[in-house]
DNA sequence: GATCCACGGGAATACACGGATG
DNA sequence: CATCCGTGTATTCCCGTGGATC
């Protein structure tokens, strides 16, 4: 690049509108005040929900494969209904035969924020009650029983989606029943991949989304996200047909192949974004949400076995040297290579053990990353900047 | 003093291989 | 030939520690 491309292409980024106006709306884990595409199934789960409104509640379960609009969808409807009086305690105010009012709480937990039975009950109870609950202090016993009776005391139906059940990071759904169950006047409703075999509730399936649909939520998204013309119809198009149903990686490949563009100052995106963007969201893929979940440590590592040349990732040894060394994490090389080991074991990270074998000893392992890495390196980097 | 949670670090175990042994 | 052993790596496992907060 000479000179005075160099300097075009300064007037270009400096005056030209910007390519990427809001990566959050182009975000995989953001999801929309009025998700896309779903209205079908909007309705049965509005069906399930709807008793709520004048008694309580059957429990349910929600499932359907990664992308398929549970989270987007579960989470828009529980904020609108925990909205819908404004008041601060989440709760719908209806008129039953009587006259008399009475309160219904609608709570969202994210299982992967509220890994532990104690982090569970607080959350619940946290959206339930005035005063703010500690989180430090008190043993989950006591956190248990102030729950009962704050549902006691108002004598109030509450229905809790608990989303993101069964992953290898948190609870799985007989586990949240369990807890759950012997509350009176509470109800849950898990979310989950797996069909509920062992669980005897009202099921609701979510299906991949058809080409059509994810070509509508990717168009929506984008026509927030970036500039117009940003992407043509047909590459729009071809995203879809390459997120083969599921949204999560649909958008994540979409967020990338616009960083790519802005990052080489393309004014829109080219085919070659595209293609590289691709390269970046493996398939199958890690959620991203499980991924920026985990705790600060372990995405530091992440992070910083992202930034490490392929070749340092030959070995899991080489790449917790490299971490430790200089990768901006205050770990020993030691605690970096057990959290390398975790990382694989909970298949945010693959292990692929080197065919050949050259000299002594058991072999080594070749780390592959299974989550939409750009995106990844993009929103960990933003919520530092913001600290 | 209690409590939760993430961390830390090494000890124990598994595996691959070649050579020795029964 | 089957098994064991030694060596060198890779991988798993366990449990105490300490910060932060009540």
């Amino acid at each position: 690049m000479n000179l005075r491309e160099r300097i075009a292409r300064r007037q270009r980024t400096d005056n030209a509108p910007r390519l990427v106006h809001d990566y959050d709306a182009l975000s995989p884990v953001v999801h929309l005040e009025e998700p896309i595409g779903r209205g079908p199934t909007l309705e049965r789960l509005l069906d399930h929900v709807e008793p709520a409104f004048e008694d309580s509640s059957p429990n349910g379960y929600v499932y359907g494969p990664k992308g398929s609009g549970k989270s987007a969808t579960v989470s828009a409807l529980f904020s609108h209904l925990a909205g819908m009086t404004g008041a601060s305690r989440s709760a719908i105010y209806t008129t039953t035969r009587g006259g008399a009012s009475r309160p219904t709480a609608f709570i969202y937990v994210d299982a992967r924020a509220a890994r532990s039975d104690f982090a569970l009950h607080h959350a619940v109870l946290d959206s339930l009650s005035e005063e703010s609950v500690p989180e430090q202090g008190l043993g989950t016993a006591q956190l248990r029983e102030r729950l009962e009776d704050e549902l006691h005391a108002y004598d109030r139906s509450v229905m809790v989606a608990v989303d993101h059940v069964g992953e290898p990071e948190t609870h799985e759904a007989t586990e949240v029943v369990e807890l759950f169950s012997p509350l009176s006047s509470l109800s849950w409703l898990c979310i989950g991949r797996e069909r509920p075999d062992d669980l005897d509730v009202h099921g609701l399936e979510f299906s991949a989304y058809r080409h059509h649909a994810l070509v509508d939520v990717l168009t929506g998204r984008v026509s927030s996200g970036l500039a117009r013309h940003a992407l043509t119809h047909e590459q729009v198009r071809e995203l879809a047909e390459w997120g083969d149903g599921d949204a999560h990686d649909a958008l994540a490949a979409t967020f990338s192949a616009a960083d790519v563009a802005r990052e080489a100052g393309h004014e829109s995106i080219l085919p070659s974004d595209v293609d590289r963007a691709m390269e970046s969201v493996p398939r199958p893929s890690v959620s991203l949400g499980r991924v920026l979940a985990l705790p600060e440590n372990r995405k530091r590592v992440i992070r910083a076995l992202i930034a490490l040349d392929a070749n340092q990732r030959d070995s899991v040894g080489s790449a917790a040297d490299a971490i430790a060394s200089d990768g901006g994490v205050d770990l020993s090389t030691a605690t970096v290579k057990r959290v390398l080991y975790e990382l694989s074991e909970t298949g945010i990270t693959r292990r692929v053990t080197h065919a050949e074998t050259e000299g002594i000893g058991r072999p080594p392992s070749r780390l592959e990353l299974r989550f939409p890495t750009r995106v990844f390196e993009r929103l960990f980097d933003g919520e530092r900047r913001r600290d």
